[in-house]
DNA sequence: AGATAATTGTGAAATAAATAACGATAAAAA
DNA sequence: TTTTTATCGTTATTTATTTCACAATTATCT
């Protein structure tokens, strides 16, 4: 048995895979032919070492003189995030947040198509969200097994996400995205992604602490002067 | 003049300051009196050594043999994120997101009130979203100065978002809580939340693409042995 | 009361990430 | 052509963050 250990993992970092996101997204909006480092850096904030350090992690050059070119680079970014192959997602929980998932027609330029609604409640069952029929949870398996689903979205509350992780994760799911605002235990070669809106919040809430503190500060610096 | 630069800004490294939001929301959930950063660790997924390194930008100390007061930490916690007061925010249109966010009874739990909401589109102006009835983008400052509010949510279109944050600039807002896919631009003092969803969503989609090359390999690893 | 065990707080060491520095290169100007 | 200039890729340096290690402290056990 050879070397089998030298293949190098070649891990893109976090925060630089953060950015390479904010620089696909920029490029998806950029009309011109070439673009520098320095530009890129001022549009998505910040400088232009870091790009050239981040863009280091991809096949892609640029050019002296020139920069990037957009196209080659969009592409590679794309290929980076696999957005041009669609992934089929169900979606669990029919509640608010749930009908505007559905209903956002954003996600499809990522290649995520959801193709079935989940809820318990025997009242939605049946209810239409756009296209789509809400199906009971017992339904689960056979439409993950139908279509090949490898992502489950959860939108129910934080009391009921870990019972519905588990269906999930039963059922073969291997990427869940969960939007209740709590942590979930699953196995090892399950990955979650937390979209947690209220943790957001906190960092808003913290900023506006800061300032008061800050004011106080001034204030009372004032008065001693 | 007296010395002006010798105090100190304690600020809290933003790694930090993100498990500590981790740690707030674990900590309402817990029914003991006391924890250990072993047992905050396991819980959040990190080990006790940062849970105690990140608690050391707090006041509330731990007991040898005993852990953390519970209650203590996690009232500094609410302080240290401001959700006792209550924050006043309005919200920027009323079209899907803008409904689950304004029907969304978690934000009371964080100190903010949605008091009011806008749109442009002359058909959803008077309608009803849960109690608020949707105001024409021209009462906008009528709104802020009334209600003191500080903190603008933007529901809109990746395209109207830049103008609609000059809009709440203008108005006196200094906080901007971002839900459409696009970096605003606004002027130093004001502070902007993103809440991309498409973001994270490359994760995952990053994830999937990472765990297909990882197949691939080790089917031609097999192949040669 | 003294020994033992659990768990903290923190300084030192290791690792990771960001920034700076600079030679190399391609385009544009002279 | 040669020179100048903009911009890149990469290595070195600095800064930030995490992990490690261990003395100090408090509760529990004998
Ligand atoms: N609405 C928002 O703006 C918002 C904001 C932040 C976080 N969230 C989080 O997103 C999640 C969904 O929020 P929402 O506002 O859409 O809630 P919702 O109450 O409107 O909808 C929840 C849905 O989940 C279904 N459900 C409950 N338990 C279930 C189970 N065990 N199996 C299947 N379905 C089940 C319910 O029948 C309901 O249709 C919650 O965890 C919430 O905390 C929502
Ligand atoms: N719905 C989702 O699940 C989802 C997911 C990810 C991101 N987003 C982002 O959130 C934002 C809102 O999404 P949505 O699905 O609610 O869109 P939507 O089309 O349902 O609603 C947008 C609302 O904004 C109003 N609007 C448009 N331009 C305006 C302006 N200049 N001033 C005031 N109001 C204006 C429209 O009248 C409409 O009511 C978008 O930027 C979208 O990209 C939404």
């Amino acid at each position: 048995m050879p070397d089998n250990q030298d293949r190098e993992p070649i891990v893109i970092p976090k925060p630089t895979l953060d950015r390479l996101k904010l620089y696909h997204r920029l490029l998806n909006e950029v009309e011109q032919k070439h673009i520098s480092s320095e530009e890129i850096a001022q549009r998505i904030g910040t400088n232009a070492e870091q790009v050239r350090k981040d863009l280091t992690f991809l096949k892609t050059m640029g050019k002296p003189k020139v920069g990037y070119d957009v196209e080659t680079l969009r592409q590679e970014l794309e290929e980076l995030f696999g957005v041009k192959k669609t992934t089929k997602v169900i979606l669990v929980g029919a509640g608010h947040l749930g009908n505007a998932l559905v209903n956002y027609p954003g996600f499809e330029n990522y290649g995520i198509e959801i193709v079935a609604v989940f809820d318990k409640d025997p009242k939605k069952i049946g209810s239409f969200i756009g296209e789509l029929s809400v199906l009971p949870m017992q339904d689960i398996g056979r439409v993950v097994k139908r279509f090949h689903v490898e992502i489950g979205i959860i939108c129910v509350p934080k009391e009921s996400a870990q019972e519905v992780a588990e269906i999930l994760v039963s059922k073969g799911i291997k990427g869940i995205w969960n939007f209740a605002p709590t942590r979930l235990i699953v196995p090892n070669d399950v990955f979650v992604v937390d979209e947690d809106m209220t943790q957001s919040l906190l960092t808003l809430k913290h900023y506006l602490e800061i300032k008061k503190k800050k004011i106080q500060e001034s204030h009372q610096n004032a008065e001693k002067s």
